[in-house]
DNA sequence: TTCAATAATAGGAATTATTCCCATTTCGTA
DNA sequence: TACGAAATGGGAATAATTCCTATTATTGAA
């Protein structure tokens, strides 16, 4: 892959800028919902291929973080990511990454090591949000028995 | 979850001493395919059931890899993983995890970090050895030349 | 330009992993 | 042994993704 032919299509461009302006890494869905908006007659398989088409020519990056769903990502330098386990929200960790890992590891077993991934999970700034309301709506109900 | 009465049917007997004795950690089909040689009338369900009431009581955990499938550990201490990027094969790494990290990102982000995973990415032996094994005949085809 | 070859798209069917539903079976205990 | 609760098997439903195909758009040669 990685050919130099990329052909800029109007669907091709709106997903780059809206992987681009999203806020945090968008799911395969979550860039059909926003694509829509201004195209509204893009098609699912589109998204898919097109996200398929733009990684093969180095312009974004898929995340396999550890959950069922593929997420997508215009910064293509390897970096880490945070993970919401409760709403499934993925955003950059800044920090370089520890190269020096991978070296470590080569030695505790006999995969030939090509490369290494490291999620923090946690709750997003909204869900523990969520969290803290649901926690004191609880508390009123406690007191009220 | 985590109650006391687990009821140690036939079925969630063999699961467990065929997740304990896989080599590597297994997908639920792999489970499935295992059980079966024993249990030959299981079901899907059965086995997809069963995980998740394990999980609940502590008696496995479940691996949220960086793939599209779940895998089992009969080890529910907390550890990391090497994954194969060909087979999807996933090993233990003899490493206590790098609790300090967790402490480290949390400046990082504004997350409420709960914890992290990390995972090595290579070849496993076996696909180690199918890649020498491809290149060696790409080898001599180009020769043929 | 105009036309043919090529590439991309929309829409829907197919696939994969997983979950859900329900009738039947099994188990623990009264 | 018999009853009620829990577990099972089998298949349908769901979710994410991939595949297929007829149609549409784009490119570049005449």
């Amino acid at each position: 892959m990685q050919n130099q032919e990329l052909r800029m299509t109007r669907q091709r461009r709106v997903i780059l800028e809206e992987i681009r302006s999203f806020d945090g890494h968008p799911t395969a869905d979550e860039v059909y919902e926003a694509v829509r908006k201004r195209l509204p007659r893009i098609s699912m398989s589109t998204i898919y291929r097109d996200l398929e088409t733009l990684c093969d020519h180095g312009r974004i990056q898929v995340l396999e973080v550890g959950c069922s769903k593929k997420h997508f990502d215009a910064d293509t330098k390897d970096h880490y990511h945070a993970r919401c386990i409760r709403c499934g929200r993925v955003t950059n960790l800044p920090v370089q990454p520890f190269s020096y890992l991978e070296q470590a590891f080569r030695d505790l077993c006999d995969y030939k090591v090509v490369g290494h991934r490291l999620e923090l999970l946690g709750l997003c700034p909204a869900c523990q949000k969520a969290e803290e309301e649901r926690e004191a709506a609880e508390d009123i109900t406690d007191a009220a028995k």
